[in-house]
DNA sequence: GTCATAATAT
DNA sequence: AATATTATGA
């Protein structure tokens, strides 16, 4: 029965083959124990009589890895006696006594556990966790060589998930029982094993932190350096909860085509250096209910808040702003309006457990980001708009927000404009969907159009959509000026131009006010205007055009170029040259 | 409250 | 590796 280290270097199986020394007087329990613990694959040796268990313990410790001793009104001396003997197997006392003072003497006498009888078969399967535990925790004391096989076996087993988790970790660890590991309790345990693995498996304390209300919680562990103070064994254990979760909720952001929901991942520090990310998802009542703030907000609300029981995981936590929640926030920034849209009003209507002002307010940068188009640097947006005040932008249309990056980069020529190109050519989405056929000649080069960088702002429906206010239009065409097809000019405010347009009319913004022209595009600017206009488009070529002016044609720049005695242009990418 | 930017996710 | 999104801190 002896494990030899060769045995143990194997095991893989673990726990299975786990071997459990079963004291009990009462021969029922006894078979009752020794049944279940074999059904799980534990080798148990039995024995009925503390002399025995004892000598066969002293005459071969390494033998076992657990022992489950019983305590009865005849044999209490001698079941302490085994505890005090057996210091470095991890000992799990029986009874059916239920008798507080005994427990506590068995407990304090080093125990891991007291069990009354009849002792549950998940109790007995789980004993392995006190195997597992003493072997990390052997308490300042030498660890025996019957665990340390143990601790090797564990550590292996949890290194190269830990490191696929980093990846995708919860599928991986989604059947398994939470393993716990504290590193930190050979530094706490002063003594030696008076730390006892608890006797149900942690996800129990898991689910009681994470499971709560109707969400549903996913874990996305994500690992991180340990700091070095840890004894090297255990470093790379990590503390992960994780609890089995519908397989749709495994991605953080779903396909654009299946139902959001909202999703507040929650990262989960265990405090010793390690921690986990746990997801926490549900669906949102009705998704997309029009206008009508009515139960969305109280359904999303009930579910997207973590709760003063997950206060233990201190730390961050993301919030995925679907297109539910961001309906919600455009609904309060509407409501509140421009002046009034600010972090703490819009949380207040939003009535969102559990979201932040802090997360309000990022939301809500980014939202008025692009809602006015704000360039990364000033000069960019000086020039563009030069007819306006800053801010007096039309906050409408989403013109042009270029992030560095995203700066169109072909530049166009010089071009000679006169009025009539002032005039406006017909408005169509740029990209996402293509111009109607036929809109415009095949000759007529879309300047920027090719490889124009776009986000996926521009493209999927994941965050992008729901900004734009006109649904079905990609307002980024570079060049042309922008506005609902139907009608054309900016003097149309869809209700759901979201927040900026003050009710007289006026934009306001940073504490400004603008009157805003209100009927169609004003193509009447003054020559002084255009001029100015005119010489920034050309000396800024990189930069988009300012509304109202459109690229020149392929045809228009070649016959410039030849007014001008410019006859042979080098081809540029397959574009056609004529000349 | 706002903004720039760091951190993180895709 | 680039880009988008969110958190964080000034």
């Amino acid at each position: 029965m002896v494990c030899t280290a060769n045995d143990l270097q194997q095991w893989n199986d673990f726990p299975k083959g786990l071997r459990v020394l079963l004291l009990d007087g009462d021969t029922t329990s006894a078979s009752q124990i020794r049944s279940n613990l074999e059904a799980v694959d534990y080798i148990v040796t039995e024995f009925c009589n503390e002399t025995e268990a004892l000598s066969a313990f002293s005459s071969n410790p390494e033998s076992f890895h657990v022992a489950i001793i019983e305590v009865n009104a005849n044999n209490g001396h001698r079941g302490f006696q085994f505890l005090e003997t057996a210091k470095e197997l991890p000992i799990i006392m029986t009874s059916n006594i239920h008798c507080l003072s005994t427990m506590m003497k068995c407990i304090a006498l080093g125990a891991v556990e007291f069990l009354l009888k009849p002792v549950s078969e998940d109790k007995l399967r789980n004993i392995w966790q006190h195997v597992v535990h003493k072997a990390f925790n052997a308490g300042g004391s030498p660890i025996s060589e019957t665990l340390k096989p143990v601790k090797v076996s564990v550590v292996s087993m949890l290194q190269p998930k830990q490191e696929n988790e980093e990846q995708n970790c919860k599928i991986s660890i989604e059947t398994e029982n939470v393993i716990r590991v504290h590193e930190n309790d050979q530094e706490q345990s002063a003594g030696s094993d008076k730390y006892p693995a608890p006797s149900t498996p942690q996800i129990k304390q898991g689910s009681r932190l994470l499971n709560h209300g109707d969400c549903q919680y996913q874990i996305n562990c994500m690992s991180e350096k340990v700091s070095g103070e840890h004894d090297s064994e255990s470093k790379s254990i990590e503390t992960m909860f994780c609890n089995p979760i519908d397989e749709r909720n495994l991605h953080t952001r779903e396909p654009h085509h299946m139902p959001r929901k909202t999703v507040i991942k929650e990262e989960n520090d265990s405090g010793d250096g390690s921690k986990s990310e746990v997801n926490m998802s549900h669906h949102p009542d009705n998704i997309d209910s029009g206008n009508d703030n009515g139960g969305a907000a109280e359904n999303l609300s009930k579910a997207s808040v973590p709760n003063t029981s997950c206060k233990s995981n201190r730390k961050k936590m993301k919030v995925d702003w679907t297109s539910e929640l961001h309906k919600k926030f455009v609904k309060a920034v509407e409501q509140l309006g421009v002046d009034q849209a600010i972090p703490s009003r819009i949380l207040d209507l939003m009535k969102t457990e559990g979201l932040t002002r802090h997360n309000v307010a990022s939301h809500l940068q980014k939202y008025r980001m692009h809602k006015r188009h704000i360039l990364p640097k000033d000069e960019d947006q000086r020039l563009l708009w030069p007819h306006h005040p800053p801010g007096a932008r039309d906050p409408t249309h989403q013109t042009s927000y270029y992030p560095r990056s995203h700066r169109p980069i072909m530049a166009f020529p010089p071009y000679h404009y006169n009025n009539t190109t002032l005039s406006m050519p017909p408005a169509y989405p740029m990209w996402g969907s293509q111009p109607p056929a036929g809109s415009h000649p095949a000759t007529v080069q879309m300047w920027g159009q090719p490889g124009y960088p776009h986000s996926h702002w521009q493209l999927s429906d994941q965050s992008w959509q729901y900004w734009n206010p006109y649904p079905g239009m990609q307002a980024e065409a570079w060049g042309c000026p922008v506005m609902p097809p139907e009608q054309g000019g900016y003097s149309s405010y869809p209700q759901n131009a979201s927040g900026f347009r003050s009710a007289g009319g006026h934009v306001v913004e940073n504490g400004h006010r603008y009157s805003m022209p209100r009927k169609s595009f004003n193509i009447h600017l003054s020559e002084e205007v255009v001029d100015k206009v005119m010489k920034e488009a050309i000396s800024k070529p990189w930069l988009p055009l300012p509304l109202g002016l459109k690229p020149p044609s392929t045809e228009g720049v070649l016959a410039e170029l030849t007014r001008q005695g410019i006859c042979n242009i080098p081809q540029i990418n397959g574009s056609h040259t004529q000349g």
